[in-house]
DNA sequence: ATAGTTGACTAACAATCGTTAGTTTTAATA
DNA sequence: TATTAAAACTAACGATTGTTAGTCAACTAT
């Protein structure tokens, strides 16, 4: 058999979007909206301006679908806090980079986040247990840095609960505001964020 | 027409709910763990332990038994803010009567605060229109608050947005941790809310 | 005892769901 | 130009959806 010569037609960084990926773009939004059980894959082929069939020579399953948003965004939030813990920082500044990373993703992707919070308990089994699993270490992490920052004195002793509570409700819900909210540049956003977050709101 | 004697076999605080509450009760149970679309009727029924068609003897349609739910959570949010920000109180104060409100709505009914924060959206026509107004006119008095109080030096001049995005975020999502977090007293969770939220983390 | 109300039931409907099979069109390659 | 692979199509499937109609037993009031 021979070695066939391979053709690049596309460039790089003309980021062709693979049709697949315009499927799963298309479906997080329309998830965003309704949520995954109320959107049909009617309602995705219409969106995309084709038959719900067609779907199928991209897709396995619209469960398939839903893995690929919720998994993908959730590792990048499981993989980047692992490395704030093992940082070098202060408990203020891995406090700052969590911030950061629930701003960036969010402002990259805001709506596979709203599906990864709404739409979660429709995965199953093994993504179900997966996805779980990935958000409790989350949380653990969270927890530790919050628990460490309390002894050292960094941080108020308050019960971690509430303020791990308090702190993601904040970060996990932001995709509902960003993008309504005129006039925020990503740093000033970042900056006032920080500020209420860490220090409250009262003079 | 003679008038009739009318017999009170129930006593007053022996609390008897009636068929059509129980079934709504019920269905926002559900509707908290799956989401409205994904629940249907004869899940309602089986968590009720009768067949799907007997649902209909007590409620009108799926849609009115989320109308009942999230309609009146949302009028008693609305009417509250509205008493609160014509109290004679400092900023501080008013702040903490939201809290105050947010909590104890959360922890007399977290299903119809889930269903509410997350199916609000399959509302239809006048209910829909109804509901967005309501929404809106409470975070327009909730602005108001902020604003006055970063006027009088209450509050740190911070983009009243941010305040408002990060306290309502926490305060709305609170049921998805009341109940699995334990040796929570309520008027320890509201000071540290309040703590928290006002006055920041940072030592 | 009798009549009436309540709340359950069985059976079924039309619509919509995710998905499959098989076919045709489109566009790139040899 | 002929070949082939990608991606659209039509048609239909079996299951499930919300809901209606009609029936029947149990309790309440006359």
């Amino acid at each position: 058999m021979l070695l066939q010569s391979i053709h690049f037609t596309i460039f790089e960084g003309m980021k062709p979007i693979d049709r697949k990926t315009e499927i799963i773009n298309c479906a997080a939004k329309l998830f965003k909206e309704k949520g995954y059980s109320a959107v049909t894959m009617r309602d995705i082929a219409q969106a995309m301006d084709i038959k719900a069939a067609s779907l199928y020579n991209h897709i396995k399953s619209k469960q398939e679908i839903l893995v690929l948003i919720v998994i993908e965004i959730a590792e990048e939030f499981t993989n980047t806090i692992n490395e704030i813990v093992l940082s070098k920082s202060t408990t203020i500044q891995k406090l700052e980079k969590v911030i950061q990373l629930h701003i960036d993703i969010t402002i990259r992707n805001p709506e596979a986040l709203a599906c990864l919070n709404n739409d979660w308990m429709h995965l199953t089994d093994e993504e179900l247990t997966y996805f779980i699993k990935m958000r409790e270490d989350y949380e653990e992490n969270f927890r530790n840095i919050i628990k460490s920052g309390i002894a050292s004195k960094e941080i108020k002793n308050i019960n971690p609960e509430v303020i791990i509570f308090s702190m993601l409700s904040t970060l996990r819900t932001l995709y509902l505001w960003y993008g309504k909210k005129k006039g925020f540049t990503e740093a000033s956003l970042k900056n006032n964020m920080k500020e209420v977050l860490l220090n409250g709101i009262v003079n």
